[in-house]
DNA sequence: CGCAGATTTGAATGCAATCAACACTGGTGG
DNA sequence: CCACCAGTGTTGATTGCATTCAAATCTGCG
């Protein structure tokens, strides 16, 4: 249970999560390390953030996986979010006090949390820093937006890819996917609670999928068998996630499966 | 078609909507009132900003409504947000080059231009007012989840009460609404496009509401009939929009009905 | 008046939920 | 070491909410 002001292995994550989307300094990579992190693992299933919670500092995943959702009257879960490396899920609360949902883990996870105060300070100094913050918090809303677009229009099938093309392709810009597929540590029911379907009908949903030969997902890893074809069964365009050209391009170009980098 | 830089009515719209969830200095409402507006009408059906465009300029919304929408390949209209007057529907676009979706005109309606590049001056050097406008792009944000949350898990029913209230208080936020409901000239077809439903279970869900004696709709009026029906009806707690407290507790108290402010 | 867009109604179909079991896995404790 | 259990994944059968297809009515407007 270290909880020290660890001064270092946290804040590569944080310029490599930020960095996706954004042109950094030398300089402005300096400030970030200067950032005061409290390291803190947090167990599977464990809420980090609560709902109706006012925190006063935000939370960087380092490694896991969270997620963010509400549970409703009727007892549902709606998964709102997913979370991976490098993301600040509760960014959000720098300027929205009270928090309208809840942030857990999906899985065994680590995190850093950075005062508000720390965060606001370096975004006033260097506006750079703090146009990449607002940057991510957008880039999370174009994220809800194409979810409403997938929960309204899409069927089961094809929500499924597109979140499976989603979750792939972000993973690669932080560069944690594998040449081949990526880890996704999640159940079929967080699956369900994120897509809008029963688990059952999520099950059959993924079944298809591996049908098609577009994927395999076993013990938490989802291998990619088909990149060309799993885009293009989730109708998938990544312009909405705002990476910066390079990585962009790379994964337009690259082609079907093959355990070449 | 008056395209002057008109330096007087629009302002009170952006402080208006800014001040719903944001305090403002006598100092910072100045600075917005010398912000440059370029006034101009739109009709009805007009596409204001195209999907894949990088524009150059917000669009603040005076009078009217606005949605933003994407267009899926099998043709359908998927819309992610309804705007009022106040909104700056195309705030993301100062941190995100590309448009990832359209911004549209439902009605006849009149919207001023700002170039970014004064909004990011007025953001650097009033760092209240960048905080602002960050903050309105993170309830737009949070609009969006709640849509998330409504789209997969809530049935069609309580998707459209829950979409009225949100609308009613957004509008009584901004002083827009009157005492016993307000405009929403939308068609049906225009909220199943919203709500993820075809126009005819639209209609069936809205007559369901009528019979209900919740609401009234007609020429683009909705009357609130029952505002604690409507409010249960949907599930509606307006925590997520954020509003300062005044507001907020205002409409708490609102009991039904009753042309009484 | 006649037309286009919007609303409404009816009937048939279908996607996905629900209900109900069963299989598989990993972890725990006897 | 194995029995047991909880969580997860899978399958089958049934139900139902919402879609689609089709057509009629209503409304505003040129």
């Amino acid at each position: 249970m270290s909880d020290p002001i660890t001064p270092f292995p946290g804040h590569d994550r944080l310029i490599r999560g930020l960095e996706r989307i954004a042109e950094l300094s030398d300089a402005e990579r300096e400030v970030l390390q200067a950032l005061p992190l409290r390291v803190r693992s947090v167990a599977k299933g464990e809420e980090i953030v609560r709902e109706n919670d006012r925190p006063d500092r935000c939370c960087l995943l380092l490694d896991g996986m969270l997620h963010r959702y509400k549970l409703l009257p009727e007892g549902t879960r709606s998964i709102v979010a997913f979370h991976i490396p490098g993301d600040i899920p509760d960014l959000q609360s720098l300027h929205l006090a009270t928090m309208d949902h809840a942030l857990g883990a999906l899985v065994p996870s680590r995190v850093a949390f950075i005062p508000h105060a720390a965060l606001l300070d370096v975004a006033r100094e260097h506006p750079n820093i703090g146009a990449a913050l607002w940057r991510s918090t957008l880039v999370d809303s174009a994220i809800h937006r194409q979810w409403v677009i997938g929960l309204g229009a899409r069927p089961a099938y094809q929500r499924i890819a597109h979140l499976f093309c989603e979750m792939y392709v972000r993973m690669k810009a932080v560069g944690i996917a594998e040449p081949d597929g990526f880890m996704l540590p999640i159940t079929q029911t967080d699956l369900g609670d994120a897509t809008g379907l029963s688990t059952v009908h999520t099950n059959r949903s993924v079944q298809e999928l591996r049908g098609a030969k577009l994927i395999r997902w076993e013990r938490g890893f989802l291998r990619v068998l088909d990149w060309q074809g799993l885009r293009q069964a989730g109708g998938f365009d990544p312009t909405y996630l705002h990476l910066k050209r390079a990585d962009e391009s790379e994964l337009r170009s690259q082609s079907r499966a093959g355990p070449h980098g």
